[in-house]
DNA sequence: TTTGATTAGTTGTATAAACAACTATATGCA
DNA sequence: TGCATATAGTTGTTTATACAACTAATCAAA
């Protein structure tokens, strides 16, 4: 088959992210059935914050390729629900260090369970192997345009 | 290696989609820059008019993995722009026949070579064969989700 | 040291998505 | 026929994204 030919056909769902936009709104679900009350794009936020604390709002864009206003307003959304906390950084004024308050350290377990949960359901009855060989294509796709 | 140990690490980029957001910022980069003026959202609604014209919202709706709000406001805006006409159906007086305008008509080709150059980007250096693969797995992911 | 450029973050505006509640029309069955 | 139910589409509200324009702080080079 031709690349080409090939491609043509498929550019459909490879434009739409028809998978990925499945999988997060499969736990988006969970999430609120939970009654966890945040969105996916709060929770790929706190994700990162779970790994390292203390991320400047530039830091926490890089993390989420998002631009400055998006995470500007995460945050603001983050931080009405007091699950982060903006904390002027002493070495450097214009930088916003986000911390983590107890209640948004509590999440962690539970999205993470049901993040699992999600890709475990998404990914049943695809082979290890072709799931490794989709991530590395998924990659290389990435680094193709950025 | 564990599947379960695998989906961990692999997590977030499966769940945010990373690849496909990638794809639909440079299509819409290409369209801003051709001056079209129109959103990938717009662009996806007008891909299935230009297969099959005449479309009801329902059916843009199933063909676009959206609800009906979101495809009454991507009509509204689409009409607004001159693109698309609603026409009432004369069989049943609830439905909308979505129909192109000469100009929404003209967007076709440029719109579609745009789109293909964005996937030959994106798919530059992956062989046939693994892209035939990863589109396989995606198609399993959404079917497992649906 | 001053000034011009860079970096971090915010605000305004337009478009879009998800959900709930709604109207209007059509259908089906008693 | 008539009424309950299903279907098609709209409207309201909240959250998120992208882009442009903006402020404040820092850096760097003359």
């Amino acid at each position: 088959m031709h690349n080409n030919q090939f491609k043509k056909g498929e550019l459909y769902s490879f434009i739409t992210g028809k998978a990925s936009t499945a999988i997060a709104r499969r736990l988006q679900k969970k999430l609120n059935q939970a009654e966890l009350n945040i969105t996916i794009e709060q929770w790929s936020v706190l994700y990162h914050l779970w790994k390292k604390h203390g991320l400047s709002q530039q830091e926490l864009c890089n993390a989420t390729f998002r631009d400055k206003p998006s995470i500007t307003r995460l945050v603001d959304n983050l931080e009405k629900q007091n699950l982060v906390k903006r904390v002027p950084s002493e070495n450097d004024r214009r930088i916003n260090l986000i911390y983590l308050t107890k209640q948004g350290q509590k999440l962690e377990e539970q999205t993470m369970r049901l993040a699992d949960q999600t890709l475990t359901e998404a990914l049943k009855t695809v082979p290890a192997s072709k799931i490794e060989m989709c991530k590395e294509v998924l990659q290389i796709v990435y680094n193709n345009l950025t």
